[in-house]
RNA sequence: GCGGAUGUGGUGAAAUGGUAGACACGCCAGACUUAGGAUCUGGUGCCGCAAGGUGUAGGAGUUCAAGUCUCCUCAUCCGCACCA
């Protein structure tokens, strides 16, 4: 066969657009694979990295349906988001007809490289009618207490009048116009994902064996559960009288109770909530208020720089000893973990101990090591022997944390806590690109949702972008509206959702027929059939964020009532980036490689191939412009050779035991190609291990020349291939079998049979020779010919033990 | 600092405790050719003419047998990072 890429490429990909190859069946009775990638955000082209992925999930879709399986492989683009509002800045153009103008550009790239996606799925989350759906689920968690309003900090920047996200701060400057960002106490809507911390984490558990290691070790330090005590610390009455009576006591939290008897001052947040009540009561000179004030506007990188500190001049009064302990105000201390105070025990705490050292504070050991002397020139923060600890004294540190607690507990002092890193997730953002929060604002009834059946609040088209400012704010009119409760006239919330709450339910959204879409969202039957995700592919860099929100939304729309599973991906497959010249391919470092450019000069089935072979998925792959050569002479290759091949209806029958020594290697080879392909697809994921298979029996073909065998090679090499390479391996299945070979293949056993077998001899562990030996022979015929293949290294010793691996080899044990 | 991963030829990599380097790229030699960036054949871890020796970051251990399991050290990468 003369192989002409785009010819047969062109060639295939209108059959299957034509014949609707790709689409799912509604019957729900077929066993069923989901099979998903992650979908990318339409920035205007691929590039290797989506190439890369897709390349991935085709391969496992086109596997599974050969192998009847019901396959739903959709796609749709995750659309709202910044970049289409940057671009609208830069060039003019509107975010609508940009990210549209894109979507189409890329459905383009997808099929040229012979995707096969269903087409009837394809979504842009920009859709209204996607919207629509997602006003409706967050009317319903405002409803459950899952969404609420309150103020937080946030970064604002002065000169384009809005928020920025903690990575659109560079050097604490807005990244586009340089202008130094202020801290701004904004209303923001927050969805609780806190009060799912708990099952997040434990169900992380269910995800063991389906998903990376990685993934799951990230996620568990995010959410950053710990468990300590938490207890009151009371003013003495100087201080309450200071405070006007206002503050009686502040809470602090510890992982270290059993550190109790060290603590030598405490330490609020510059946020605290008693402080700023001392900034406005000028109860602090104003150098003090100065000192706060810098710690405060100092961005969170400065903070680490260096610990400082300020003395508020308030006092309290240890729980236990009585003692006085001065409060202090600390830049270390974050208002958003635990309750904003710490105790400080800087004999056992590293940045207590750095703090101490800087303001010359007391530092009290109250622990020591099980063995040895203590280093009293740093925290000493491991477990050992509480002393100088009252009735505690000579209590592992260890069990010493809960008899500390319940002390606390008894006496009504204290309690066991649990905190999380975990914080809720803010979603509202000052942009006119994204879903409109589906509030109003309304003098009389506050904040009221928006009616369901008034959905979706879609944008206005007629916006001005210029990067300063929320368009949907500065509108003339689409804000105005009427309050959905008492009728009078309101005013709309100008706020959209950050886009990860799109791509947190679009794996639902797919499982839903397209009959339906105007209808519901999608339906509890569809979904029963089609969830949980089969494999789930994509980068390492949503380990997190996505990973977690979208497993957030699971189990909310489970407590909604709407699906009545836990997970929403059982196996998550997570590739690695894509390098060039040992660098992240990108356009201000001017290595990147154009998949277009790829596929019009060598084909889409090498781009493919040589994606799979050049490394496992989950490695990192390194760009090489003659491995990719290799790829497409390989393909060349396997499609000229067809022509030792004959036609087929069916597998050739063949008489094994009548053929020659390569025929019958040839055969072993092609059917362990099968054998290595299933547990690829199955458990192992190795795609290049699995290439690496199909060319050694390729090679092992052209080391004989019976044209069955050759047939039978095709036959079942072209099946294996075409998830990898589908263009030319349907091409040569319509001309050599009519298709008929590109299903479930049969391994036979018989070509595994062989008479005799090649054994490595070893002489104490180190290889010595090879043998042949003839099957069926006992341990010790085998030993004995082992023996004389390496009689000089037996010389003048003696066998001590011989072990048999059978059909590997033999290891002779000497001595002397 | 905490957590995770990785470390094998000139390169990408393979090896499910059992003959390390499969498969490919590159390179070398040869064949065919007016030509070759096409195709085919052979070779290719390192040292050595060879016999042979040696070799999976380094060191120890378990085992008849370790790239693989255990411990320590080093290096690189990734994530989180003053989380009390």
């Amino acid at each position: 066969m003369n192989y002409s890429p785009s010819i047969i490429e062109t060639k295939w990909q209108q059959f299957w657009s034509d014949n609707k190859s790709f689409e799912p069946t509604e019957d729900f009775t077929k066993p069923k694979k989901y099979i998903l990638s992650m979908f990318p955000f339409p920035s205007g082209r691929l590039h290797m990295g989506h190439v890369r992925n897709y390349t991935l999930s085709d391969a496992f879709a086109r596997y599974y349906r050969q192998n009847s399986f019901n396959v739903l492989h959709p796609i749709g683009f995750d659309s709202f988001g910044m970049p289409a509002e940057n671009a609208a800045i830069k060039n003019g153009s509107h975010p609508k007809g940009w990210t549209y103008d894109n979507i189409d550009y890329m459905k383009q790239e997808f099929a040229s490289l012979g995707f096969s996606f269903s087409k009837d799925r394809e979504l842009a989350t920009s859709d209204e009618l996607y919207t629509k759906f997602e006003q409706g689920f967050i009317i319903d968690m405002y409803e459950r207490g899952l969404l609420y309003r309150k103020k937080g900090m946030l970064n604002w920047c002065p000169h384009d009048l809005t928020v920025l996200a903690n990575e659109q701060v560079v050097d604490g400057c807005c990244w586009r116009c340089d202008t130094p960002i202020v801290k701004k106490d904004m209303n923001q809507y927050y969805f609780k994902i806190t009060q799912y911390g708990d099952e997040l984490l434990e169900d992380l558990k269910k995800l063991e064996g389906g998903w990376p290691k990685q993934v799951l070790t990230m996620q568990e330090n995010w959410i950053g559960k710990s468990n300590g005590l938490a207890f009151d610390l009371f003013f003495d009455e100087e201080s309450k009288t200071k405070l006007g009576g206002e503050f009686e006591n502040f809470d602090v939290f510890t992982t270290r109770p059993d550190t109790i008897y060290g603590v030598s001052y405490t330490a609020l947040a510059p946020e605290h909530p008693i402080v700023s009540y001392m900034i406005d009561n000028a109860l602090l000179n104003v150098e003090v208020i100065e000192q706060i004030k810098v710690m405060k506007n100092s961005s969170s990188i400065d903070r680490q720089k260096e610990k400082s500190g300020v003395l508020l001049g308030l006092n309290v009064i240890h729980p236990l000893t009585q003692k006085i302990i001065p409060v202090w105000v600390a830049n270390f201390v974050l208002m958003d973990y635990g309750s904003g105070a710490v105790m400080a025990v800087p004999a056992h705490d590293d940045r207590d101990f750095d703090f101490a050292k800087k303001y010359d504070l007391p530092i009290h050991a109250v622990i020591k090591p099980l063995e040895g002397e203590l280093d009293t020139s740093k925290a000493f923060t491991d477990a050992g022997v509480m002393f100088n600890s009252s009735s505690f004294d000579g209590l592992n540190s260890k069990e010493a944390q809960s008899k500390v607690i319940e002390h606390f507990e008894a006496q009504k002092l204290g309690q066991k806590t649990t905190n999380y890193k975990l914080k809720d997730w803010g979603v509202s953002r000052q942009r006119y690109w994204g879903a409109p929060i589906p509030f109003v604002h309304c003098d009389d009834c506050g904040l009221v949702m928006e009616k369901k059946a008034n959905l979706p609040i879609a944008l206005p088209h007629d916006v001005e972008i210029t990067g300063e400012g929320n368009p949907l704010e500065k509108h003339p009119t689409w804000k105005h509206c009427k309050c959905p409760q008492c009728g009078k006239d309101a005013v709309r919330e100008t706020d959209t959702m950050d886009t990860f709450v799109e791509s947190s339910w679009y794996f639902l959204r797919f499982c839903a027929s397209p009959e339906n879409w105007e209808n519901e969202p999608f339906s509890s039957e569809q979904i029963q059939y089609w969830m949980g995700v089969d494999h789930y592919i994509g980068g390492i860099e949503h380990a997190i964020l996505h990973l977690l929100y979208a497993r957030f939304f699971t189990k909310v729309f489970r407590d909604l009532g709407y699906i009545n599973f836990d997970e929403p991906f059982d196996k998550l497959l997570t590739q690695g980036m894509v390098l060039k010249d040992g660098a992240k391919m990108s356009k201000s470092k001017g290595n990147t490689v154009d998949p277009d450019a790829i596929i019009a000069k060598y084909g889409a089935d090498t781009a493919r191939l040589f994606i799979l072979f050049a490394a496992p998925p989950t490695q990192e792959l390194e760009w090489n412009d003659s491995a990719v050569e290799g790829a497409f002479r390989f393909i060349k290759r396997f499609a000229d050779r067809t022509s030792y091949a004959n036609k087929a209806n069916s597998l050739p029958r063949i008489n094994h035991d009548s053929l020659s020594k390569p025929e019958k290697l040839a055969r072993k080879k092609v059917y362990e190609a099968l054998k290595r392909a299933r547990e690829v697809y199955n458990e192992r994921y190795t795609f290049n291990t699995m290439i690496a298979g199909v060319m050694e029996a390729m090679n092992a073909l052209g080391d004989q020349s019976n044209r069955d065998v050759y047939t039978e090679g095709y036959w079942i090499l072209s099946s294996i291939m075409e998830p990898i390479i589908p263009h030319v391996c349907w091409e040569i299945s319509d001309e050599l079998f009519g298709r008929k070979n590109l299903c479930e293949q049969v391994i036979l056993d018989e070509v595994f049979e062989v008479d005799a077998l090649m054994l490595g001899v070893s002489v104490n562990g180190k290889n010595r020779s090879t043998i042949e030996v003839d099957v069926g022979l006992s341990d010790d015929e085998v030993i004995e010919i082992a023996k004389t293949s390496v009689e000089k290294w037996l010389e003048g010793k003696e066998i001590v033990k011989a072990i048999v691996v059978q059909g590997k080899l033999v290891n002779l044990v000497v001595k002397g």
